[in-house]
Parts: structure tokens; C-alpha cells; sequence
RNA sequence: GGGGUGGUAGCUCAAUUGGUUAGAGUUCCGGCUUGUCACGCCGGUGGUUGCGGGUUCGAGUCCCGUCCGCCUCGCCA
């Protein structure tokens, strides 16, 4: 090792050869009265400069490690020096070397350097910098627009507070490694340049020179090939990696991801839990200090008809039940209707959440805003009553007295409590009312934010039907194996079938997914077949795997974390583009690059193309 | 593709029913200031009101189109 080189350590001392620029001695978070008297240099970025008149200025650094007080007094230092001093801007870049010593001045308690001041004897000034577009200061950022801060992301990443986020991300990708490597893993990348699949989210596709008129597609996981890994004799593999997916961005979704990659041989469903479960534990321990206990599981079944959602937020008191038997009898239009739906395959239905003391609570105006709310999860309308020692109360009160026993035992209904309705076809009614808990627990103040509730769902249908393409479509992915309990209703009840998938939520946010895999050529062909893939489709489009199967595949399953959302989580924040460096916006663009961008038309050319932009339809 | 919301000084925002020269804080520039720390005080610079068109005696404000940011439905195996 050359010298002042760490292997595993951070080190600052740099000095192989005389240093040619005044070179730091200690980041600017280090200086503590301990070094007091000793002379130090520190490099940095001016984060803000109080001049005092005549011969005193105080200049504070700022780099990734934090600020400390720079003093440069005539008193101390050449009137050159505090004259060159007296021209620093922010963010202008410098380097200071001095003598560290108690401040003269109160200490400032808000700065871990607060006790001491660096005493300037020389300045070097690497580079004066433009006045700023925004200030690097977390408490300026807040109100700064998004935009501009991902135009200016070099200054914005400066911040405190996502330098904190980015350490944060680096720290959890070191961790993955370490976690998985003890624990027999193996790293291996697997290509950018693929094949487009038929199933699944829109691919990004890029042409290929080299095979005109052809293209490529960016792979939305690297799926396939870690399966082919595990018939390749690996075992166990891990890849921190890049993800695509052409369609709309969100507050938690990117098109351009990343995710903790694994995949595991001669396992089963609980093997790959405990493998992941014990990660999660890792991250929250090494992370934020904390145990997350042992994982409560629920079946997909339950979480759809107690929350309506299949990624429920345990922090939430409230639940749904179903009454459609109870009301089934009711002249009530809206539940007559209600009842008569049919889609694919499942009746209508009538489901309420029961609303603790929300007789007095929920007002007027917030249960019509309920109704406004679920309209965008295309159901009509919320139907509300009170409950009270006599009975039902105002809204729909009516249609329910004559089932009141029914109601109060299904729903344990309190006097005092306010009831929520929606009735329509099944999942309908389940996202509307799955949504509208989540809002109600929110205005209520229902969830405890400073809680971890996590869980692991389990037992996904294989299949849901597909009303528009009238096929089944997988749920999961078509490489998903079903239980092995369940394998007979793969062709007497592909709608009943259930996988062996399994998401792991934490406060109702998706956080992780995997499923065993089938490992038998025939089963896979059996699904390729229940999804209307032909025998010549799978083979074009999956001939490899389906070799592979044939040729020794081992029992595999495999899970994926979502790297981005598990940072959300653990730095707090709800916007994905926190926790990504250079982050897109909601038109897929990159503010700071401009891109997209066209390209020379020699480029187009020599992929043997012309761009011939279709008129958009008005 | 649909719905919502926003775009005014470098930044964050204001501007009454369509009515004078579009204001404020902050940044920046100049001056003052020897213990500040989001320093303070005084003064000053700074505007194609996203862009294009229209209505009007008169448009930041009303209308049409368009671009961009954010939230959301669809979509995201």
C-alpha cells in the first residue's frame, strides 16, 4: 500500500509527494476542542462569510462532513490575507490552513465543530464561484422549487441533508454485500442489452446497429438470467442493479430503478423469507437502531378483504368487512346493483369499515369529500350512517335498521361509531374502500408514525383475469411456480390456483417481492400455454429458459428489494427523487442534461433508419 | 391517454372586479460595522409575468393553443 492509503479505512493524510495546493489536514465536520493549538488545513466550499468591519471576517466551510468557523483577524493574520478573505463569496472553493483554537466568542451548540475556530494563516482560493442559483441550506431547500433543483442538482446535492441521504444509500448497498457474501452469495452482473418480452411493463428498446431494422430492449430485472444462473450451478447470487421500465413515473416510482437482486437454489418459499427477513433486519439495526421483531405473515385472501389492498399498512386500525349477505335482501337500490354485477368470475358486492367514534369525528363535509374521493377509483359513492343507541342515524340510515342485529355483530358496531359503505363490483368496491381507509386513517390521525409494521404476503393468486384481452394474465410474473399444494389447479381452476410468491411490505409500502420458481419444463409450458402464449411464441421468446429447464434446473426462487423505496423509508422522505442522485421527472426527463435530446442524423443512418414522426390525433 | 394543480426578479412569494411606473423578503453589488454564526444597519442593481396567438381604450389578471414542474387515475408481469 502506498502510503497514507487505507484499505479499509478512511484516511485524509494524502501527502505521497511536498504538496503542490494547501491540502486539508481534517475534513470541516472534525476539529473538536481536543485539537485546540494544533495547526490544521482544512478544504472546502464557503457555506456562508460575516464580515464585521475593519479587520475581522468570519468564514464558514462547508464539505461533506460538516462546518466549521473560520477567523481571519488582523490581529492574528497580514492585512493581504484578510483583504483576499473579504472577497470570498458562497460557494466559492478554498483552502485554509491556520491554527485551531477555542473561540474568543460563545461556542455555537447547533455546529459539532462549535467550541473552536480555525485561526486563518493562509488562504488558497481553488476556484471563485458564480453567485449561486440556490443555497446548498437545508433550510432554504424545503421551499425551493424541484425544478430548479434539479437543474442546479450539483449545488443541491452540496445540501446536508442529501449528502445524509446518499451516504445513507451507500452504507445499505455495502451492507447487502457484506450480508449476502457471509451468507454464500455470489455477484454477478448480467447484461443491459436484451431481448424484449412479451409480458410485463413496456420495454425501453434501443436499435442494433450491427443487425439492421433490430433492437434490443433494457431489461426491467434481470429475471431470467438469474434463473439461468442458478441451472448455471451459482446457487446463490446477488446484483445491486439497474432496472427499466417504460411506463409513467409517480411520487415512489422511477422509469430507471434499482433493486437488491437475489436468487437462491434448493430452497423453499420460507428459506428465501428468512434469507431476506434477516436483511431487513440488518438494515433497520445498522441503520436507524432498530429491532423489527419477528415478521408477521397474512395470506393475500385476508389482506384484500380486511384492507383491501394487497400491501396493507398495519399501523392502521381500521377494517373492512364484507355484508353483502346481510344486505342482500335490500330495496336499496344502490345495493340491489350492486349485488346483481358480475366480473370476471366474482359477484358484487357490499363492504363497509366501521369508523370508531366517527359519528362525532367525521363531519358533513369530510364524508362528502369521501364520496368526491372514491369517484376516481370509479365507484359512485360513499354510503354513510351513525350508529347510536337507537339505531342508525341520518345518511342511508334507513336501508340498514332492518338489518341492524346483523350489522352491529359483523361490524362490532359501538354507539358513537359511523359506518362507510361501498358497494359494487368485488374489486371496485376493494380499492375504493382499500384507498379510502388509508385516507380516512390519515385524517382521523389513526397511524402512529413513528412505528415499523412489517409483513409478508403470501399465497397470490397465479392469475387474474384479463377483461379486456379475455385471457388469463400472470399475477406475479409467468415464471412464478404455484404451491405445491396447489399444482392440480393449474387446469381444473386456473383461478384458483395460488403461487408461491411473496411481497414483503413495511407501513403499507411494497418494499420487496419474490416467488419460488418453476424449475420443470413443463409446468412453465403449462402457464406459457394458460397466458395464450403459443408453443412458438414461448419458444421465440423464451426457447433459452425453456432449454435450460431441460437441461438440470435446480429448485430456485429468488426476491428482489426496491433499493430506491427502501431508502424513502429509512432517510423519510415520500419523493423517490430524494433518494436518487440524478433523478428523472415525471416526463422522464433530466433537467440538468436536458435529456432527452435529438441525435445526428448520421447516428439514425447508421442504424440503417429514418425518423418518420406520426401526426399526433387530436 | 385522462383528471387536478402550478409557472411573476437568481431564489421564495404578493399584486383587489381587467386600470398609474408589476411590489416584498432574500441573493447579488456598494457603503458602514472587531465576536458574528440564517450576523446587523444604510443604499442600489435586478422583470420578454413560461411561450405563441386572440378579446379590449387597456391583460400578470379574460379566451384559445402550446411547453414545462408537481400530484393522481390508467399503466407499472
Amino acid at each position: 500500500m502506498p502510503p497514507g492509503l487505507c484499505r479499509a479505512k478512511l484516511s485524509l493524510t494524502l501527502h505521497p509527494e511536498p504538496p503542490t495546493m494547501l491540502k486539508r489536514t481534517h475534513t470541516c465536520g472534525q476539529p473538536r476542542l481536543a485539537d485546540a493549538g494544533k495547526t490544521i488545513a482544512l478544504n472546502g466550499w464557503v457555506n456562508t462569510y460575516r464580515d464585521q468591519g475593519r479587520g475581522l471576517l468570519f468564514v464558514d466551510i462547508r464539505d461533506r462532513d460538516g462546518l466549521c468557523q473560520v477567523v481571519f483577524n488582523l490581529e492574528h493574520a497580514s492585512p493581504e490575507l484578510v483583504q483576499q478573505a473579504k472577497a470570498l463569496r458562497r460557494e466559492d472553493v478554498i483552502g485554509v490552513r491556520g491554527i485551531l483554537r477555542l473561540r474568543s466568542g460563545e461556542p455555537n451548540h447547533k455546529l459539532a465543530t462549535g467550541e473552536v475556530e480555525l485561526a486563518a494563516e493562509e488562504l488558497e482560493i481553488f476556484n471563485k464561484a458564480e453567485n449561486p442559483p440556490i443555497l446548498p441550506d437545508d433550510h432554504d431547500a424545503e421551499k425551493i422549487g424541484e425544478e430548479t433543483r434539479l437543474k442546479y442538482r450539483y449545488i443541491d446535492l452540496r445540501r446536508p441533508r442529501m449528502q445524509h441521504i446518499l451516504r445513507t444509500r451507500s452504507k445499505v448497498t455495502k451492507l447487502a454485500r457484506d450480508y449476502f457474501a457471509a451468507n454464500g452469495f455470489a455477484e454477478v452482473e448480467t447484461p443491459l442489452l436484451i431481448k424484449s418480452t412479451p409480458e410485463g411493463a413496456r420495454d425501453f428498446i434501443v436499435p442494433a446497429r450491427l443487425h439492421q431494422g433490430m433492437w434490443y430492449a433494457l431489461p426491467q430485472s434481470p429475471q431470467l438470467f438469474k434463473q439461468i444462473l442458478m441451472v448455471a450451478g451459482f446457487d446463490r447470487y446477488i446484483q445491486i442493479c439497474k432496472c427499466l421500465r417504460d411506463e409513467d413515473p409517480r411520487a415512489d416510482r422511477q422509469a430507471e430503478f434499482s433493486q437488491i437482486d437475489l436468487e437462491m437454489s434448493f430452497v423453499e418459499r420460507e428459506d428465501v423469507m428468512t434469507m431476506m427477513g434477516g436483511f431487513a433486519h440488518a438494515v433497520w439495526h445498522d441503520i436507524l437502531g432498530y429491532d423489527i421483531g419477528r415478521i408477521e405473515q397474512m395470506t393475500w385472501q385476508e389482506a384484500m378483504d380486511r384492507f383491501g389492498i394487497d400491501r396493507p399498512d398495519l399501523r392502521n386500525p381500521l377494517e373492512i368487512r364484507e355484508i353483502t349477505d346481510i344486505v342482500a335482501g335490500s330495496e336499496f337500490q344502490v345495493f340491489q346493483q350492486a349485488v346483481e354485477k358480475t366480473r370476471a368470475g366474482r359477484s358484487g358486492c357490499v363492504k363497509a369499515i366501521r369508523v370508531p367514534g366517527g359519528a362525532e369525528k367525521l363531519t358533513r363535509k369530510m364524508t362528502d369529500g369521501y364520496s368526491e374521493f372514491v369517484k376516481q377509483f370509479k365507484t359512485g359513492g360513499v354510503a354513510v350512517a351513525k350508529f347510536t343507541a337507537a339505531g342508525f342515524d341520518t345518511g342511508v340510515a334507513k336501508h340498514l335498521e332492518p338489518f341492524k342485529d346483523a350489522l352491529v355483530a359483523r361490524l362490532a358496531l359501538q354507539p358513537g361509531d359511523s359506518v362507510l359503505i361501498v358497494a359494487d363490483h368485488w374489486d371496485t368496491a376493494t380499492k375504493a374502500l382499500g384507498e379510502l381507509r388509508l385516507k380516512v386513517g390519515r385524517d382521523l390521525g389513526l397511524v402512529n408514525e413513528s412505528e415499523w409494521r412489517f409483513l409478508w404476503v403470501i399465497d397470490f393468486p397465479m392469475f387474474d383475469w384479463d377483461e379486456d384481452g379475455q385471457r388469463w394474465v400472470a399475477m406475479h410474473h409467468p415464471f412464478t411456480s404455484p404451491n405445491p399444494d396447489q399444482f392440480h389447479l393449474l387446469e381444473s381452476e386456473p383461478g384458483k390456483c395460488l403461487s408461491a410468491g411473496y411481497d414483503l411490505v413495511v407501513n403499507g409500502s411494497e418494499i420487496a417481492g419474490g416467488s419460488i420458481r418453476i424449475h420443470r419444463m413443463d409446468v412453465q409450458e403449462k402457464v406459457f400455454k394458460l397466458i395464450g402464449l403459443t408453443k412458438e411464441d414461448a419458444d421465440a421468446k423464451f426457447g433459452f429458459l425453456l432449454s435450460a429447464l431441460r437441461h438440470g434446473a435446480p429448485p430456485h426462487g429468488g426476491i428482489a428489494f426496491g433499493l430506491d423505496r427502501l431508502l424513502m423509508h429509512l432517510v423519510g422522505t415520500d419523493n423517490i427523487r430524494d433518494v436518487i442522485a440524478f433523478p428523472k421527472t415525471q416526463s422522464g426527463g433530466d433537467l440538468m442534461i436536458d435529456a432527452p435530446g435529438p441525435i445526428d442524423e448520421q447516428q439514425i443512418l447508421d442504424c440503417g433508419m429514418k425518423v418518420t414522426l406520426l401526426e399526433k390525433k387530436s
